[in-house]
DNA sequence: CTGAAAGCGCTAACAT
DNA sequence: ATGTTAGCGCTTTCAG
C-alpha cells in the first residue's frame, strides 16, 4: 500500500513524457497543450500525487508561506487579524505559520528564526515592546523579504503598516467622558514602552487639555493589559481618598477588572464611568455594557495582507505606505451618564 | 549590502573545509572537533548565515514544521490548546503551521493541502463534522505522517488522541443540576454530527435517567455555539409555555445568550439555572457568574503534543493511545440554588 | 509545444 | 575527524 510518494517523474514516466512537461503541466503554463494538462492532471490524481512544495520552493525560491507574528492568539483584535489575513492570502495560495511572542523578547527571537529557517516569502507582524527587537526586523528587511507591521508599528523601519489611530482613539474616548461630565479622569495605561499605549496617553492628554483641564499626573496610573492588575488599580484607588470620577483604561481586560471592584461601592457609570479599549467581545455583555473602541482587526488583517500581495506583486517599484485606520468609540452603558 | 544569501559552501570556502563538515558542525554532530566547531560558528554568525530549512528538509525528508488544525483560534479552549502545543514541541526544534478550518469542509480541505503540500512532519488537529472528512484523516495517515487528534476524535482511525470525557462531563452537569432540586432541564445540544456533542448529550440522558427523571425529547433543543442562536432559543422556551428550571448547555456561547435574555424575566438560578460548557474566560465574570464545565485545554495541547513527539521517537513501534481527561465541573452562582 | 540539462542548499552514506 | 559523492523533487533556462 504505503510506496515511496508518487513524484512528476512517475508521472512522467507512466505518460512516456518529460518531467518538465509535467511540472508545467500542472502549473498550468500556456505553453502546454490542453490535451497534455488534461492527461497529467488525471494521471497524477490517479496516481495520488502530492507536490511537494518544499522542493519547488528549494528550485524557485518561493515557500508560499508567510509568517504572522502576533503577541497572542487569545486576544480577540489578534484572532480577528489572523482571519483577515488568512482570507486574502488564502487565495494566491499562500500559507501561514503563525508564532506568538507572548509579548516577550525571547519569544520573538524564536519567532524570526522559525520564521527565516522556513524561507517563508512575507512576514506580517505586530512588534513586541519597541526596543531590543528592532534589529530582528532589519534582518528581515536585509533579508529582502517583504515585511508589513500590523496594529504596533515600528516607524523607524520604513516598512508598510496598517495600524488604528491610536491617538484618535484614546482623544476621542477622553472627550467622551468629559462630554458626560467627568473632570476627574484617570487613565490606566499600558506598557509604555509600546508606541500604541504612548498614543492612548497622548490622545488622553489631548483631549483634557483641549477642555481646559488640567493634567495630573497621579492620574494615570500604570496597568498592563490584565484583569487582575485592573482590580488592583481599582483598589488602590479606593484606598485613596481622591476619588475620579471616570476611567479611561488602555485594555479591555484592565478595565473589566476595575469594573469588577468598582461596582460593589460605586455606581457606574453615575459615580465612575468607565471606558476601555479594543472591543474585546466580553465588553458587549459585562454589566454594565462597557464602552470601549473598535480597532478593526479582520480590516486590519486583510489590508496587512493586502498590502503583501501588492509588495510581491511589484517587487521592485513597491512603496511603502502607512494605512491608519479610524478607531470607532462604542458607547455603553458604563459610560452614559444621564445628567 | 545585499548579496546573494550565505550557504555553507561560502562558509566552507572561507574556512578551507569542504561544506559536509560545515554542516556537521553546525548540527553539532559528535565527530567533528570542537575546535572545528568553534570556528564555523564563530564564521556562520560573521558571515550572517541563515540555514535553508527548505533545502534540509528537502534532504533529510523532514520540514521540522507541523500541523494545527482547529476550527477557530477565536475559542479560547483552542487558543489555549495551541498555546499547549508550542510551549512542547518548539523546546524539539519544531514550528506550526496552524489552519482554522471555520466548521466547514472546504477550509479544512484547504488546510490538508497546505499541510501536504509544506510538508509537515506530523498533524495535530480537531476533526470538524464527523462525516465526509475521514478520507482527508485517513491520507495523513497513508502518507504515513503521524496523525494525533485531540478534543474532537475520530474513533474508526486508531490513531492517538486526547480528549475530555465529554460524556462525563455532561453527566456531571445534569447531576449537579438536579442536586439543586432541578427536574425540568432542558438541554441546548450541538452540532450531533459532532461526536462530542453527543457525549455530552447522552451524560445529559444519563443522569436523568440515574435520578429516575423521565427523558422528555422536546426539552433537547438544538443550539449551535454561538450567543445569537442561544437567545433565540431562550426565547423559544418563553414562548412556550412549559418553563424550565434549569438549562444545560453544550457551549458556555449559546448558555449566554439564553441567560442574558432569561435573566430580564427570571431569577437565575432561583428560577432558572444555568450551566455552560467549555469555560470560556468570560463565563467568570458575565452575572450572575456562569457555571460551567473546565476542559484543561493547555493540558490537552500539551499531552497531545507529547503523543506527537513519542510517535516520531519510536516510528516503528509506536502504539496510538487514547488519552481522556477528566473534566471539571466549575460551579458559580448561576446554577446554585439555595434551597 | 516539448525535451535536455543544470541545479536550489543541504544531508548522509561511504570513504579515507 | 574530515572529504567525496550523490542526490531530495522540483523549476527553468536553453534548445529544438
Amino acid at each position: 500500500m504505503k510506496k515511496s510518494k508518487t513524484t512528476i517523474r512517475d508521472i512522467a514516466g507512466a505518460l512516456s513524457v518529460t518531467s518538465s512537461t509535467v511540472s508545467r503541466a500542472l502549473n498550468n503554463h500556456p505553453a502546454i497543450s490542453d490535451d497534455t494538462k488534461q492527461l497529467v492532471t488525471a494521471m497524477a490524481r490517479q496516481m495520488n500525487y502530492k507536490p511537494n512544495r518544499l522542493a519547488a520552493a528549494l528550485r524557485s525560491g518561493k515557500s508560499m508561506n508567510i509568517g504572522v507574528i502576533v503577541p497572542m492568539v487569545e486576544r480577540s483584535i489578534f484572532a480577528a487579524i489572523i482571519r483577515g489575513i488568512e482570507e486574502v492570502v488564502a487565495q494566491s495560495g499562500y500559507g501561514i505559520i503563525m508564532c506568538q511572542t507572548y509579548d516577550e523578547l525571547r519569544y520573538e527571537k524564536r519567532a524570526f528564526d522559525t520564521l527565516f529557517r522556513s524561507q517563508v516569502d512575507g512576514v506580517i507582524a505586530s512588534a513586541t515592546r519597541s526596543s531590543g527587537n528592532i534589529e530582528l526586523y532589519k534582518s528581515v528587511i536585509e533579508e529582502d523579504i517583504p515585511l508589513i507591521l500590523f496594529d504596533r508599528s515600528i516607524d523607524e523601519l520604513g516598512v508598510s503598516s496598517v495600524v488604528v489611530d491610536d491617538f484618535k482613539g484614546g482623544y476621542e474616548a477622553t472627550r467622551h467622558l468629559i462630554e458626560q461630565g467627568c473632570r476627574k479622569i484617570v487613565h490606566f495605561a499600558g506598557d509604555l514602552d509600546i508606541k500604541i499605549y504612548q498614543e492612548r496617553l497622548k490622545g488622553y492628554k489631548a483631549a483634557l487639555a483641549e477642555e481646559g483641564i488640567k493634567f495630573e499626573a497621579h492620574r494615570v496610573i500604570n496597568c498592563p493589559s490584565d484583569i487582575e492588575r485592573g482590580r488592583k488599580a481599582a483598589e488602590q484607588i479606593i484606598l485613596d481618598n481622591d476619588i475620579p470620577d471616570a476611567i479611561f483604561s488602555s485594555s479591555d481586560f484592565a478595565a473589566l477588572g476595575a469594573l469588577q471592584v468598582l461596582k460593589s461601592k460605586f455606581k457606574i457609570p453615575e459615580d465612575i464611568a468607565i471606558v476601555g479599549f479594543a472591543n474585546e467581545p466580553f465588553t458587549s455583555f459585562v454589566e454594565p455594557a462597557m464602552t470601549t473602541v473598535n480597532q478593526h482587526g479582520r480590516d486590519m488583517g486583510r489590508l496587512a495582507a493586502k498590502a503583501f500581495l501588492d509588495c510581491v506583486a511589484n517587487r521592485k517599484g513597491y512603496v511603502p505606505r502607512q494605512i491608519v485606520l479610524q478607531p470607532e468609540l462604542i458607547v455603553r452603558a458604563s459610560s452614559k451618564k444621564l445628567n
